[in-house]
DNA sequence: ATGGTGGGTGGCCCA
């Protein structure tokens, strides 16, 4: 079972790519951010098409999260708990049954937080306590679970091209990185970590400044994977080529392979 | 070097 995430920025713009991507990679399960629409407008029927199940949770012009999978959705919950007055759509949870069981599955577009002297940041850290007691809360089930998506953190130095131009940023500040180690100190494991140590991966390089030309990029889409999950793990990768494509988004597909027959 | 680029919207915000 091959699990995906992938901020396209743009559903809309991005349709062809992910069609693309999905012949050629066929993930199980993708979770997809910043569709940035609304359900309605969400393309469900190009997914429809190459054998997906579609779960959206849009919004206008902004944010966006959805879930393409292979599998029938048993469940589908959109929407983060502990804050009924938060409006942003940036969090889906799914469960499908595998031959071995379920697989639980939440999707998740983490606040940036820039500016951090704005409401922003506060707004972030905030979203990543409630993140930290949901997952607390989902483990208790002891259930192979993934959470997935863009979590703007860049968890440590190794994780960035140029980790000293990023010291002020929310993405990087000992703040963000302490609520995201909170999180991983639950028991939840960072796929791509736990299998490498190596320097220079990245998801993510920005459209200015010829980033992508200069490998100037960092890791901030991430797999945390319950234990049941981390003990089925067998492959993490990264499509880095997908970045070198026409009209790309500014991050690209990263997946992990789980030991889990559909 | 306080710009640059690319997505949304609607007469600027967000990343």
């Amino acid at each position: 079972m091959r699990i995906a995430t992938w901020n396209v920025n743009s559903i809309k713009q991005r349709q062809e790519h992910a069609v693309a991507w999905l012949q050629e990679t066929k993930p199980d399960v993708v979770c997809l951010q910043e569709i940035k629409c609304v359900d309605e407008a969400f393309p469900r029927e190009a997914f429809e098409a190459l054998g997906y199940n579609v779960a959206v949770h849009g919004q206008k012009g902004f944010n966006g999260v959805a879930v393409l999978s292979r599998l029938p959705f048993d469940e589908v919950t959109s929407g983060l708990p502990g804050d009924d007055g938060d409006v942003q759509s940036r969090f889906i949870e799914v469960v499908v049954s595998t031959s071995e069981g379920v697989l639980r599955v939440c999707g998740i577009y983490l606040p940036n937080g820039n500016p951090v002297d704005t409401e922003k940041y506060p707004y972030k850290l905030g979203w990543m306590k409630r993140l930290k007691a949901h997952i607390a809360s989902r483990l208790s089930y002891e259930e192979p679970f993934v959470v997935c998506g863009d979590y703007n953190v860049i968890p440590a130095p190794e994780d960035a091209a140029h980790p000293e131009a990023w010291v002020n940023d929310a993405l990087f500040l000992p703040q963000t990185r302490a609520a995201f180690r909170e999180i991983l100190n639950l028991g939840m494991v960072d796929a791509l970590r736990t299998t490498t140590d190596a320097a220079g991966l990245y998801s993510f390089w920005d459209y200015q400044a010829g980033a992508w030309q200069r490998n100037n990029g960092i890791r901030i889409d991430h797999l945390l994977l319950s234990p049941q999950a981390t003990d089925r793990l067998r492959a993490v990768g990264i499509d880095k080529d997908v970045r070198g494509w026409e009209k790309p988004s500014d991050h690209v597909p990263v997946w992990a392979e789980l030991a889990l027959k559909a």
